[in-house]
RNA sequence: GCCGCAUUCGUCUAGAGGCCCAGGACACCGCCCUCUCAAGGCGGAGAUCAUCGGUUCGAAUCCGAUAUGCGGUACCA
């Protein structure tokens, strides 16, 4: 298991449907298959599957797009978009646009008598199942329409019954030796019958169109999720109908949500665009991604893109399911946000500063544009302390929110009363006013502030506690002096201003 | 119901017959560092390897059964 067997450069693909935004296992699957064509010289496709008419959209379709794409999945092959030129000999890579292929196809099925019409009614096949289930039988398509003389079809038609295409599943077992879980047999009498391949309108089913284009586009291992484990004898048959290799197949163990079910959309939060949205880094998630169900020793944890095209196989694929673990991906992403360069955290936390100063300035408050200079001067202060960007706001916006209101409640320190809070804020304003604005520098503001609590008698941390909450109206926040330093001399002794005055009146 | 797949600390995992009375990481607890919060360092607790039976001198590792969970069973993908 694991090493490719076959010969010939390996081809596999990712074959999202843009019925939704892009599903995190969805981002999975697809990185696996990324990794995977890397790792062997490989080419890697993107095909969308929109044959779901009345479920696709073009907004999913881009959100699908781009959350790839954010990730840093690229693919060697696929449609066009955002003005780009589809790429790739097998195009079109958007199935909507190959329905004659679909058709042709299953013409020839039909000819060759491997398909036929059938004209079976829902209500028919609803009380099919309903008997099958009270005989306590697995539901199948019982073949009412399988042997259809032409006399017949011309009754149904003349009713105005429109069919649908059936191919035959026929009789026997089905094995393959799936590339995570081994040897594989189903015999076709759990397939439910002669499947339906193309719907009463004439639109073809995705069981169809799956077969139909990784034969076509040559795909030589198909890296999916488990769920389509069940459904595989089904895709055999058909690629055995066409005439067409059959690929090799590797089943993914399913991300599962907290009670281990499939992760779903009710239990957790499915879509990528909201983890991006939190904060998360695409290092982050690719890392996390690449683990849930792989580990190249269980021993290393931090592992880049690049990295893992190197290391990745399936045959370190695990077997059984993998709960999402937010917590860790939270840890990784953290891990990965230490490690982006100073102008690199920049430019990814700038568009979180920017939104919370956006409700800042909507609530009515003045607001600062931070410039770049102002951002990467605050780099040392928050890069260690931020799990995702988007907590950038919590740890900076007083430094730009104008008129800063405090919470005079916080402004006294927990072993302190208010009286000693307003007079170590006015000891502590006019030991920094000393200080001065040439020598503000963090090392220059510490020593007069600690020789001053301890002049005083009082503990160095209630002192800094209570000039922390006046300066930024919160309690936990980057190291003070550091601090101070960023804010500056003038607006510091404001803030202390505002802050006495605040004690004072309360 | 029927068919299939899976099962090592709460979670992600290491482990491919003796190195395992099971190792790492997240989370949790404690200590150190310390102006708060983090980060970091150190330590702790946490898994009779689902259960039962078999093979073997020896099993988490091989075999079988059972249980539990999950997936599939559509004119969804």
């Amino acid at each position: 298991m694991g090493e490719p067997r076959v010969t010939a450069p390996i081809r596999c693909r990712i074959a999202p449907s843009p019925t939704g935004p892009l599903h995190i296992g969805t981002a999975r699957t697809a990185l696996y298959n990324y990794l995977f064509a890397r790792r062997h010289g490989g080419t890697f496709v993107l095909r969308l599957e929109d044959t779901d008419a009345a479920r696709s959209t073009v907004a999913h379709e881009q959100d699908i797009l781009d959350g790839l794409h954010w990730l840093g999945l690229d693919w060697d092959e696929g449609p066009e978009v955002g003005g780009l030129p589809a790429r790739g000999p097998y195009g079109p890579y958007r199935q909507m646009e190959r329905l004659p292929l679909y058709a042709e196809v299953a013409e020839r099925l039909l000819a060759q008598d491997k398909a036929y019409y059938c004209y079976c009614t829902p209500e028919e096949l609803a009380s099919d199942r309903a008997a099958q289930e009270a005989a306590h039988q697995a539901p199948h398509y019982v073949g009412r329409c399988a042997h259809l003389t032409a006399a017949q079809r011309r009754d149904w038609e003349a009713q105005g019954r429109t069919p649908v295409i059936r191919f035959r599943i026929g009789q026997g077992v089905v094995a393959f030796d799936d590339l995570i879980r081994g040897h594989v047999e189903i015999d076709t009498s759990a397939l439910g019958g002669d499947l339906v391949i193309v719907r009463s309108d004439g639109s073809p089913l995705y069981h169809f169109t799956v077969v139909i284009d990784d034969a076509a586009m040559a795909m030589t291992h198909i890296i999916r999720g488990e769920d389509h484990l069940s459904n595989t004898p089904k895709h055999i048959l058909l690629f055995r109908a066409l005439g067409a290799t059959v690929p090799e197949f590797a089943h993914l163990p399913l991300i599962l949500n907290a009670d281990r079910s499939k992760m779903s959309k009710r239990k957790s939060q499915t879509a990528m665009s909201d983890y991006i949205a939190q904060g998360f880094v695409r290092e982050g998630l690719v890392n996390y991604l690449a683990l849930l169900g792989w580990a190249s020793t269980g021993t290393d944890e931090l592992f880049s893109l690049d990295e893992l095209s190197g290391l990745f196989d399936l045959d370190r694929v695990h077997q059984g399911g993998a709960v999402f673990d937010r917590e860790r991906l939270e840890w990784l992403n953290g891990q990965w946000i230490r490690r982006l360069s100073p102008q690199e955290l920049v430019e990814r936390v700038a568009p979180f500063l920017e939104a919370d100063l956006a409700i800042h300035r909507a609530a009515g408050r003045m607001v600062i544009e931070p410039t770049e200079t102002d951002l990467l001067a605050l780099v040392p202060l928050i890069q260690e302390r931020l799990p995702t960007l988007a907590a950038v706001g919590e740890l900076t916006d007083f430094l730009f929110i104008q008129d800063l209101v405090v919470e005079p409640g916080l402004l006294v320190p927990k072993r302190w009363d208010a009286a000693t809070t307003l007079t170590g804020l006015t000891e502590a304003r006019h030991t920094l006013a000393r200080v001065g604005e040439v020598a503000w520098e963090a090392e220059e503001i510490e020593p007069p502030l600690r020789t001053l609590a301890e002049e005083r008698g009082w503990k160095a941390g209630d002192l800094f506690m209570a000039i922390r909450v006046a300066i930024t109206g919160r309690t936990a926040t980057p190291p003070l002096f550091d601090t101070l330093a960023v804010l500056g001399f003038p607006r510091t002794l404001a803030r202390l201003d505002a802050a006495r005055e605040a004690l004072a009146g309360g």
